[in-house]
DNA sequence: TCTATATTTCTAGTAATATAGAAACATGGA
DNA sequence: TCCATGTTTCTATATTACTAGAAATATAGA
């Protein structure tokens, strides 16, 4: 749902730590990378990318000991398509093309 | 700031009535053509339209006994611009492109 | 000036969310 | 098997936000 991505950006910590995915891209990041960049207690820093996973921004991938962070790219452009959908009533409007792995 | 932004339009009523205002465009909307397809109180909806414009994505005009609201199209793009600042490190991506006047 | 209409502000009760300490869990390596 | 590292879950407290009734404000028209 729209209103459960947007809560999930709505918050500083979450808005950052999604920043930091955006810019890493399909590299990812980890927990403790994040943590280290942001400041932030580790599980506080957990609880905020649960509630990024839990809104679909995200996607978890273990890797050994670490846990990788990826930014969920379609839900993403879905988000900022939902948005704009229908802007004007579709008069004098450009259509938004439609981009599958990447908002860019 | 990026979060009160992100946070005004993390609730049902405000993201509904900020759709229908990015529908209608230039013409903008009276809080009572809002509150006539929203079904929510006349209060309830003044509370959450204050809380729009207090985010800078939405202005007001009164005209006669009516206020209209519409949306800042530039706050919105610059919104949906920072979220992908910078996606994937700039590697790979093609810059979106700046708009000024609609999102569309 | 009086009344109707449109919208906002005040208020209080209820609910949801953020934070971080402590403990638990999972994995890899000695 | 035991320990170190990385991450999550449990828990409690404090803060913030949503809702809607009632009252107040602003404008237009008779």
């Amino acid at each position: 749902m729209v209103v459960n991505a947007l809560s999930a950006l709505a918050q500083s910590v979450r808005l950052q730590a999604f920043r930091a995915l955006v810019v890493a891209g399909a590299a990812g990041l980890t927990p403790g990378a994040i943590v280290e960049s942001l400041g932030v207690p580790a599980n506080t820093l957990s609880f905020h990318l649960k509630e990024l996973n839990f809104a679909g921004l995200v996607t978890q991938q273990r890797i050994g000991r670490n846990i990788v962070y990826r930014v969920d790219f379609n839900q993403m452009n879905a988000l900022l398509s939902y948005l704009t959908e229908n802007c004007c009533a579709g008069a004098a409007c450009v259509v938004v093309s439609q981009r599958t792995d990447c908002v860019c």
